[in-house]
DNA sequence: ACCTGAACACCGTTCAAGT
DNA sequence: ACCTGAACACCGTTCAAGT
């Protein structure tokens, strides 16, 4: 389903694939957008919550969000599907945010806070997950690179301890440091 | 040429804004994603950077991070460009980098982990400029409440102290934390 | 209940023809 | 150099007609 990149997710060729007419899909489906909400409910049941239950917080989020980031990066033309439609009648989603929420109470955090805390981290996956599938040369300066020296050089100096891909090494950056910053947030509030 | 969401965003609408045949744009422009660029070039040339000059670091971070989330926040179709599209020939996004990039440099941070920080705070910024846009209802969780007790629950309880909409909410807690993690992350590498 | 086929109102883009 | 108008290959969606 997801064989040509998103290029086949298109009404026609799933029609297609289907070996069926177009308006056919309309029998089951109300719309491309009610499409879509299906096949990212599905997607959000294959985000590994199961650090909520035995881990500490910090490994908990981590593994979490490594894993949301991993499933959306292959599918980031959901994105602005996932970030702006409503939870309502998807239930792998709603069971996905109940373990999460879970997670966070049993770590002791006060539940006003809690879903700002859940917004700002998955901001911070979606956001990663575009970055994943940008290609190796987008801030490669071309004809202009003299007039940000500055920047040029810090591209030319980005280095990553392991062997991990410069999106991998962003993420890994900002996902300890909000972790971190989250953590600190929730003991002294 | 915002006037109508992004709905009138279309070679064809911007056409008749102009008076003219949509063909004739191909005398101006290559293609819709050259026009795209263009645009967005543009927006990030109203990026603040201006506190990177003369402000502390956490200061000039915060500054910048809440402008550049509030112009796009009005431009979401142009996040999936920004986010993949190389920097090349796009002079106005290449000063902004720059400026954030030297004050990075003034700040202390070590020039190899400067690209990684930015990416996880542009990354943070794109996610968050999504959030804006949301629906006030996207936790609404519909017939399937019972489903998910404690998400619904934390989602009732859902405050913040001052007269801040949900999305700033999050995105200030997201912001603080992150900054706040990565100024941990440079003192002590 | 589920399908087809024609139709509609759109997209972005190309290209010959004009001025 | 810049425009028009017709054309092309697509979109998502509707709807009468079939089984």
């Amino acid at each position: 389903m997801t064989r040509d990149g998103y290029k086949a997710l298109t009404m026609s060729g799933l029609a297609k694939s289907l070996n069926v007419a177009p308006s056919a899909l309309y029998n089951h489906v109300g719309s491309k957008q009610d499409l879509l909400l299906l096949i990212e409910d599905s997607l959000m049941g294959r985000v590994d919550v199961s650090a909520f239950i035995d881990q500490p917080w910090e490994e908990a989020v981590h593994t979490w969000a490594h894993s949301y980031r991993d499933v959306f990066s292959s599918h980031v033309p959901l994105i602005p599907v996932i970030a702006l439609l409503p939870v309502t009648n998807a239930p792998q989603t709603l069971l996905m945010y109940e373990a999460v929420t879970e997670g966070f109470l049993r770590a002791g955090w006060p539940s006003e806070r809690i879903i700002d805390a859940i917004v700002a981290l998955e901001s911070f996956i979606y956001g990663s997950a575009y970055d994943v599938n940008a290609p190796d040369d987008i801030f490669a300066p071309g004809d202009l690179a003299a007039t940000a020296p500055t920047f040029t050089a810090a591209v030319a100096r980005r280095s990553n301890p392991g062997q991990l891909s410069d999106a991998h090494a962003a993420f890994s950056l900002g996902l300890q440091a909000m972790i971190a910053g989250l953590a600190a947030t929730v003991d002294h509030p």
